[in-house]
DNA sequence: GTGGTTTTTGAGTCTACACTCAAATTGGAG
DNA sequence: CTCCAATTTGAGTGTAGACTCAAAAACCAC
C-alpha cells in the first residue's frame, strides 16, 4: 500500500486534533465528532486511518510522554533528579493528559484489549530507569533494593500527582522532591 | 413525608444491587438498567427514591470507606499502622470500588457537581487523622511537619494502591508498610 | 492521459444509556 | 373502612456517541 501525501496529512491534522481536544477537555471533550470536526474530515476518513477513536487517544499519550523523556535514547546519563523532573513536566504541562492516561490505565481490564498491559510493562521500564539511576547515583544500592526503592518512589509521585489533580494547588513539586530525597 | 416500609426496604435493594454491580464489575457493569434487574425494580422506583445514579454509587463508596475506618467515633486512639492498615484492607477486599473512588476523583471537574471538591475534603479529613496519630507516636513530630509527612505517606499509599491496580501481584501490603516505615 | 489505488464524503445505522411521567396500585394512620 | 400520600409500573423519550459503507473524487506512477 503506497500512502498518498493527503492521507498522511489527513493523519497529521486528526492526531493534532485529538492532541488539542485531550489538553482542552480531557476524554469527555474526545468525542469522535469533536475530532472530525476540529480536524476538518468526515467520520469516514478517521476510520479509514484508525482503526478506533482509542487508537488515536492512546498515540497522543504515548508521544506526550516520550516527547518529556530526559535520555531518549537510553544511553544511561540520566539522574534521578532529571526523571524525577521530567515526570513533573509531564503533569505540570499536560495535566489533561496524564488524567487520561491514568483513567485509560484504570479501565484496562473490561475494554478487553491488552492496555492495562501496555501500562504495566511501561511503568516496568520506568521503575528500571529509576532504579539504574540510583544504582549510578550510589554504588552501595543495587539490585533488587535499587528496584524496591524505585517502586515507592515511582509510587509516591504516583499519588502525590493523584493528589495535585485533585487540587491544583498542591506543591506537587516540593513534595515529589522530598519523596525522592527520602527514597532515593 | 412519611416513609412506608415497602420504600425503605427498595431503597436498601437497590443499594444492594449497586454494591453487588459495583464489586464485581466495576463502574462500567453498574447501568441504571443492571440496577433496577438485580434490585427488581422498574426504572421510575429508582427515580423515586435517587435523584441520579450518581447518587447511589457514591452512597455505596461512600458508606464501603466508613466500614473499614479503624476509629469510625474520632476518638483519637488509632495508630499510623491502624491506619495504614485499613486504607490496606480497603483496596485488597474492594479493589474495583476502589477503582470506582479514583476515577470518580479524576472525572469530577467536568459533571459539574462538586464531587471533586468532595473528595479533597475526604483526602485531607484522611491527612489529619494521619497527621494526628503521627504526633501522637512521635512528640516531636507535630503540626505542618505532621502533616507534610500524612501527604507524603498517604501520597504513597495512593500510587502503591495505583500500581497494584495494574497488576494484582504487587505485594501493596509489603510496599506500603515500608512506605510508613519511611515517612511516619 | 489513464488506470488502479488511495482517500474522502454523505448519509446513515445501531446501540446503550440515563432519565421521565401519567396512571395504577399499595400502605397505613385515623 | 377510607382516604391520601407513597410507591410502583410500563411504556416510553431523547440523546450522544462510536462506527459503517457504497459511491464519488483525488492522486500519482507510468
Amino acid at each position: 500500500m503506497v500512502r498518498y501525501q493527503a492521507g498522511i496529512q489527513t493523519e497529521a491534522r486528526i492526531i493534532d486534533a485529538t492532541r488539542s481536544l485531550l489538553a482542552e477537555g480531557g476524554l469527555e471533550a474526545t468525542t469522535l465528532k469533536a475530532i472530525c470536526d476540529l480536524a476538518e474530515v468526515r467520520a469516514g476518513s478517521f476510520y479509514n486511518l484508525f482503526d478506533s477513536k482509542e487508537e488515536a487517544i492512546l498515540r497522543v499519550v504515548r508521544e506526550a510522554i516520550d516527547a518529556v523523556d530526559p535520555d531518549p535514547e537510553g544511553s544511561g546519563t540520566d539522574t534521578v533528579d532529571d526523571l524525577v523532573s521530567a515526570y513533573i513536566r509531564f503533569f505540570e504541562e499536560q495535566p489533561q493528559l496524564a488524567r487520561v492516561y491514568v483513567m485509560a490505565a484504570l479501565q484496562g481490564e473490561s475494554s478487553g484489549n491488552g492496555t492495562r498491559r501496555r501500562f504495566l510493562r511501561h511503568h516496568m521500564r520506568r521503575v528500571e530507569r529509576f532504579a539504574d539511576a540510583m544504582a549510578r547515583a550510589d554504588g552501595t544500592v543495587r539490585g533488587s533494593e535499587a528496584t524496591i526503592r524505585a517502586e515507592l518512589l515511582l509510587g509516591a509521585l504516583d499519588g502525590l500527582a493523584f493528589r495535585w489533580s485533585l487540587d491544583t494547588d498542591f506543591d506537587f513539586r516540593g513534595f515529589a522532591h522530598r519523596a525522592a530525597d527520602r527514597f532515593a
